[in-house]
Order: structure tokens, then C-alpha cells, then sequence
DNA sequence: ATGATATTGGCACTCAAGGCCAAAAAGCAA
DNA sequence: TTGCTTTTTGGCCTTGAGTGCCAATATCAT
């Protein structure tokens, strides 16, 4: 029996992905992204530079903190909902699942994708991480529909969704007393409603 | 009277936007984006690096060429849109007016795009871009409805526009035989059998 | 202790981007 | 022709992101 239940050979690590997400997060809010280097956020942990970006690829991966392993939760809460129920659906359900927090984390998720939706260099790098969103969409779409991931539906339905939930976090964050799930539902029939003839 | 037209004082311009576009885009074709660096651009066209970033604000924005001027055309396209049709098919027309190309620049026109979509560094980059045309969506519908800028309804549509034009460009870029104009009203359609019941 | 193993972080490099400013190249007036 | 004005050019320098390389470091196992 071991006392420390994660002991491993080598050198253990100095840091981790939530303590520099932390960290940076809080330098993000003093001085702004743009202008807080990568120095800064080492400095201010006291670790080197070079460790910071063995933990993220990049400067713009901070802000999305573990994003590869939510998109596998996501994935997972997809392929959950029952074949009976309409695709948009079992979209919609996955996606409102998805976006809801507990009371104690949600001011730090709305200070982080406040963060991200007002910062143009983080907007853009953001981009790359709603494609791969909307990939596991198609994906989903695709398999229900015993289509290729890049067909016509799947590839429009994965626009189409990614296009409501930006929807609803812009208006989520521009209005105070409305949830997040509200903002989604309140997407999704407004887009009906501008669809009808 | 002049022989020559534009003569103005000082000392006239070595290059201009679209010479610096077609230079830059042969060696994208080339070596591709990525590891074309601009010191390569400014080399090959026989010009400063430094005159370059006077042109173009990043090497991200060539691929773009002028992108302000095209929007502004956008603009212009929608609001010829009589009020008596529908929002929704006002918006599609004008999309599709703004999408068509004579045949002669429609290659030069899709190797243009090929590279936006295929390039992550790229593609992350030009989402500040799709955010200025989602503006001019936006604003056309607070327009039309008598919203703000910012509200629900305007946001919404900007967003479903977006996703709905993305969606085309992919299936257009993928697929052969299909003409743009093609590929955005199977978007249209391909959306509304997606949210029926 | 000694060896195997994994992380760390310093050094050096490339490239994007932007500030600054003297040099260059035109027109214009006398 | 000469000098003045105007505008663009492009060289120089700096900052900061991001990467390859590798010796130093810290832990476990024997």
C-alpha cells in the first residue's frame, strides 16, 4: 500500500492545468489578455515559461482550460439521447445539458466566456475549438442518419447548432436575469419564428 | 489634362493590394500558408516586408484581400431588399447575390476560399471576419424590426445567416457540380427539414 | 548508494507585428 | 534649374509567441 495513492516514478510535476488556468485568469482580469505575456503568468507562478506551454499548446488554450476532455463528455451526453426522440431534439437537450452549472461555478464560467467573447485574438483562436464542437455534431448527425460525417445534413445541422449556441451566450452574457438555458430555447425559437413564412 | 489620371504629389506607390494578393497567393500555392513567412513575400515581390504591413494589417488579412470594400457591397446589397418580402428570403437573396461570380474569377474565387478553409491558422483568423459580416446581418434585421443592434432577434438570424453560408462553402468546396447559389438554398432546406417536427 | 525515469527550465532560434524615422521620388512654384 | 512640399518607402529595432534541444533536477525501485 502506498501513502500516495498517484506515486509515480520521475520527477513529479510543479503545476497543473487548473492551477495555471487559475493563475492566468487572474492576471487576464488585472491587466487584460492581449497584454499579459506568457512571462507574466510564469513569473507570477514561479515556474519557467517553457512549462507553461507543455501544459497548453497555447497562449489561447488557456482560457478553454481541458476543452478536449469536455468535448468527450459532450460527445457522450449526445450519443445518450434515445433514437425515439427528434434529432433537433436530442440536440437541443445534449447542448442545454452541456451548458449547465452548478450555482458555485457559474460566475466563473461566465467570467471565462465573457473573457473569450470580448477578446478579438481569442474570439479568432476560439474558432478552432467550435469546429471541433461542431464536428461531434456532424458526427452525431451522421450516424444517425447513416450518412458521411461531411454531408450535406450533418455539416448543415452542425452550423446550425453551433450558430444557435453562439447565439444564445451572446445574448446570455449581454442580459442579466435570463439563464443560459433559457437563452438557448429563446434562440431556437427565434430562429423558427424567422424561418416561417 | 493629364496623361496620367491619378497623378498626385509625392512619390507614387511601388505596389497595391491586389499585386501583393496574387504574389503572395503563388507562394501559398506553393509552399503553403504557413511556412510562407513574409520577409518571402516582400523578397519575391522585390519590396520592403515593412511596405507589405502597410497594405495588409497581417499576413492573415491577404487571403482576404479587400474585405472591407466587399462588405460594404454587402451592406448595400441588402437594403435593396423591398419590404414586402420576407426577412429571411431578402437575407438568402442577397447572400446569393453577394456569392455569385463570373466564371472567369469563380477558379481564382475558390482556390481563395479552398485555403481560408483549409488552413486552421487561417480559418481561426478569418472568424473575425465572419463576425463583421454577422454584424451587417444583424444590423440589416434591427433595421427591418425596429430592434437594437444587440437584440435577441437580430443576433440570432446574424448567427443561423452564418452558419447557413459556412454550411454552403463546405459542401461547395467538397462536392463537385454544384454551383454556390446551389449549395446555399440546400442549406436553406436542408435546415428547415432539420427543425420540423 | 546507484540506476531508471519523468519533469523541469534555461538557452537559442524563427517569425509576426508594430514604432520610429531618414531616404527616396514625385509634383509644384519661382 | 533649384528648392520646397508631399507621400511612400524600407531599414532598424523591439516585443512577444512558440519550438527544439538538452542538461539539471527530483522521485521511485533495487
Amino acid at each position: 500500500m502506498r501513502r500516495v495513492l498517484e506515486a509515480r516514478q520521475g520527477r513529479p510535476p510543479v503545476t497543473n492545468h487548473a492551477a495555471i488556468e487559475r493563475a492566468a485568469f487572474q492576471l487576464f482580469e488585472m491587466r487584460g489578455f492581449d497584454t499579459t505575456t506568457l512571462d507574466d503568468i510564469a513569473l507570477h507562478m514561479g515556474i519557467g515559461r517553457r512549462t507553461v506551454y507543455r501544459y497548453f499548446p497555447s497562449k489561447f488554450d488557456i482560457p478553454w482550460g481541458q476543452f478536449d476532455q469536455n468535448l468527450e463528455t459532450f460527445r457522450g451526453r449526445l450519443n445518450l439521447s434515445p433514437v425515439t426522440v427528434p434529432l433537433w431534439k436530442g440536440i437541443q437537450g445534449a447542448v442545454i445539458d452541456f451548458n449547465s452549472f452548478d450555482e458555485n461555478v457559474l460566475d466563473q464560467h461566465r467570467q471565462r466566456m465573457r473573457l473569450i467573447f470580448e477578446t478579438p485574438s481569442l474570439q479568432a483562436h476560439s474558432f478552432l475549438m467550435y469546429q471541433r464542437w461542431r464536428g461531434v455534431i456532424a458526427e452525431f448527425v451522421a450516424k444517425r442518419t447513416g450518412e458521411s460525417c461531411d454531408a450535406a445534413m450533418p455539416v448543415t445541422v452542425g452550423h446550425a447548432s453551433l450558430g444557435l449556441a453562439l447565439s444564445a451566450y451572446d445574448i446570455w452574457l449581454s442580459a442579466e436575469n435570463l439563464t443560459l438555458s433559457e437563452a438557448l430555447d429563446s434562440s431556437l425559437s427565434n430562429l423558427r419564428q424567422h424561418l416561417e413564412h
